[in-house]
DNA sequence: CCAAAATATATCGTATTACGATACAAATAA
DNA sequence: TTATTTGTATCGTAATACGATATATTTTGG
């Protein structure tokens, strides 16, 4: 047998350097991100949302439950994050026609316009990252 | 001047669907890294700790205040977490002896043993995503 | 060298947010 | 139709980083 099949496996000092390496670079485009949404005046979750919900493209129009899929939380924590995001004025939910269980959503004006500006400062602040990031992902996965 | 310099940038759905995309893989890979760590017996951020002192180069060793550095949060923040590290017995405080301010920082043999499976998971899991994670980093950076 | 400033860590109360448990309504299946 | 599944919603709770603040130690300016 080899001479790692006990579960203990090696790794050696750079392996973890590189790891941590990949997470502190994602950490600080995490950290940007947070921030540009928080100047826009929006929680990192909410400004997800919408990006989440312009960035969808299938025919049929999003729910709550399209939400909650690609946030990767509960159900019922993406009907409280609509329910916040309706209260501030980004959304607008209405009860689809053929199925009344349904909520579709839509951005407001106001939130199209937040989430534009938004956009453009991430795809910008990528550009710059992407390289490093790239490289550091290689480097771990190497 | 350009039909740009207004601050309402022009977006393509494209440009939206590519940011989502790879802020969904993000997303994934986060929560994957989460569950591991939940999988553990770790929240995510003690976790994240470990690795950052693991990957730790330096000739000096890791203080609170590098803890906070990497992990992008307040030292005080960092403090508290080092509290809650020491208590569950994965970490060792010693107070420094040539600044007596500085509290030094090292694994406990359970949080190496904890570390060393994990870190081999995760290289594991980016090994497979890496390459549609890249993808969809480039393809928004584009 | 000494007072003042800077650095490193620590404590406590608070706010945010996702979750668990639960509920109800609407649609689909048996 | 009754039972089950699906979609959304409500409420109390837990976890954790923060703000404000504090203490100890080291460094610096005069």
């Amino acid at each position: 047998m080899d001479a790692d099949s006990s579960g203990a496996e090696t790794l050696s000092s750079e392996q973890y350097a590189a790891l941590a390496d990949f997470r502190f670079r994602l950490r600080r485009f995490l950290a940007f991100s947070e921030a540009a949404a928080g100047r826009a005046g929006l929680p990192p979750q909410q400004h997800q949302a919408l990006l989440t919900l312009a960035g969808h493209v299938g025919r049929n129009p999003a729910t709550v439950g399209l939400l909650a899929e690609q946030l990767l939380i509960a159900p019922h924590s993406a009907a409280e994050l609509v329910a916040r995001m309706v209260e501030a004025g980004l959304l607008s939910k209405t009860r689809a026609a053929e199925d009344r269980r349904r909520s579709e959503l839509a951005l407001t004006p106001r939130a199209e316009a937040l989430l534009r500006t938004l956009t453009a400062a991430h795809l910008e602040e990528l550009r710059g990252l992407a390289p490093a990031l790239a490289e550091a992902l290689a480097s771990a996965a190497r």
